[in-house]
DNA sequence: ACAGAAAGCTAACATGCGTTAATAGACGGT
DNA sequence: ACCGTCTATTAACGCATGTTAGCTTTCTGT
């Protein structure tokens, strides 16, 4: 799909494919990226709803996504707010390392497979190597560049275009683990959990949902988004992938207003 | 202001006095924090507005914030958009050690002093200090924690508690720092800045700081915000410091709905 | 003290979005 | 194939917020 993932286009890795050549791939060698593959320890499935780790819960352990799709949550008074989303190659909770515990919970979005690293194989990991240590904060760093984006979208579009933005930016992170579809983009995501990640209520998700069917920008059905043209839906939801630090050069000027 | 910054109460900093034990001050010994001051090459002023850095472009140096407020800001479309402010004390720029280049601007919001630190002197410290390269981590986990509560209020709050709980935020990050004030809190924040960082519009921004003004819960006035209740305010905001992991565990159970 | 500029304020109207309610469709289990 | 549950959809109404316009107050420089 790009020139970094196909570094492991004919390497076979025990335990999950390619995973690692998602968040991690920067600045890593292939040694590197077999390294970590071993930190493996073990490999679970969980299903829809599973809530893989609690707000405030002290662990002593860290979580790589390798099939599905993650949410980060808040709940506050009988209602959820859902603060990012992953995809297989994120570390997502990278940051219970060093934070000890998180200030929200980790839900597995339909069913997931996920590999778990003890914290005290990190600590390992952050002594001996580190360039692995390097890619590490990186991921972490990549995350809040993508919550500044949401922040920036909540405060910019209305509600057709934070869909149509989220869909976008799925689009490109697969892309970039060398997961990129074409035609149809599948999640699990309901409705509901489309407005609780683009602060609006369900139902006008339903009707922002029923806006780009109308007009043409994209299909959505059950968590299924069908479009034929990508760059159309990217323009209408003003998506620039720089946040997503991809590769090259950060473009200085905006391409729409 | 609280034990950890007490540490500090009677020593003398050559630069800048006490702002070091700001964001950096968990797990670091008094050692430490006087081996960072140490790294500090030089210290500038700038004015209201001034840009420090620009999205896109490489930088060799991070930025220490000693005296002001910086904004995080993205421009698109001839509007601007603030994903994050900052107090003395914090890095600002941290993050650009790791990123190279960073996807957002830093602005100086009123007159600011800043330190800088070289990345390569950042490098040395990586190697040489594995205990300050885990505090340096940990501060820029907790930008991403601020990140996520601001996704959270964009998300739950209307205009008025967004504006409340910008305040509330402000109030408790400067008592972390040692920065502490009982019933005023001043900033050079303007109407504008207010909306921008709410995500309404400055209209809007109006009417929310009538609201507050209007119920007891505070008075603004450019940018000064008065109020002889933080408690009340901060309950007005549905505001909950867990997030920026001052001392203590997490609750669980949140205290309002 | 003065003038210009920046910031704050208010009103009127249009629109996006929340809420409630009710129905239809799709899925999973038996 | 059936049924219950979850999900999607539509309509009606009210509130939050955006927009435009105009005015007032406060700051800043001379």
């Amino acid at each position: 799909m790009n020139g970094t993932t196909e570094l492991l286009g004919t390497a076979s890795f025990p335990l999950t494919g390619n995973f690692l050549a998602g968040r991690l791939r920067h600045n890593l060698s292939l040694d590197d990226l077999q390294y970590i593959e071993g930190l493996v320890e073990s490999v679970e499935e969980h299903d829809d709803g599973a809530r893989l780790l609690s707000r405030g819960i002290k662990t002593d352990r860290s979580t790589i996504l390798i099939e599905g799709y993650i949410f980060r949550t808040i709940e506050s008074g009988n209602k959820r707010f859902i603060t990012g989303v992953h995809v297989p190659g994120d570390f997502v909770d990278l940051h219970g390392f060093a934070l000890k515990r998180l200030d929200h919970n980790i839900d597995a979005a339909g069913k997931v497979k996920v590999g778990s690293v003890s914290h005290e194989t990190l600590r390992t990991v952050m002594r001996d190597r580190p360039g692995v240590a390097r890619a590490m904060w990186f991921a972490t760093l990549l995350d809040a560049a993508i919550h500044r984006k949401w922040i920036q979208t909540l405060e910019q579009l209305d509600a057709p275009r934070r869909i149509a933005h989220l869909y976008a930016e799925l689009h490109t992170r697969l892309e970039l683990v060398g997961r990129g579809v074409t035609r149809a983009l599948r999640t699990p995501f309901t409705q509901f959990d489309m407005a609780d990640m683009c602060g609006v209520s369900a139902i006008h998700a339903n009707r922002a949902v029923g806006k780009l069917r109308e007009l043409g920008i994209a299909e959505i059905r059950r968590g299924d988004l069908y479009t034929n043209d990508w760059a159309a839906l990217k323009r209408y939801a003003q998506f620039d992938p720089d946040y997503l630090y991809g590769d090259g050069p950060l473009k200085v000027k905006e391409d729409w207003d």
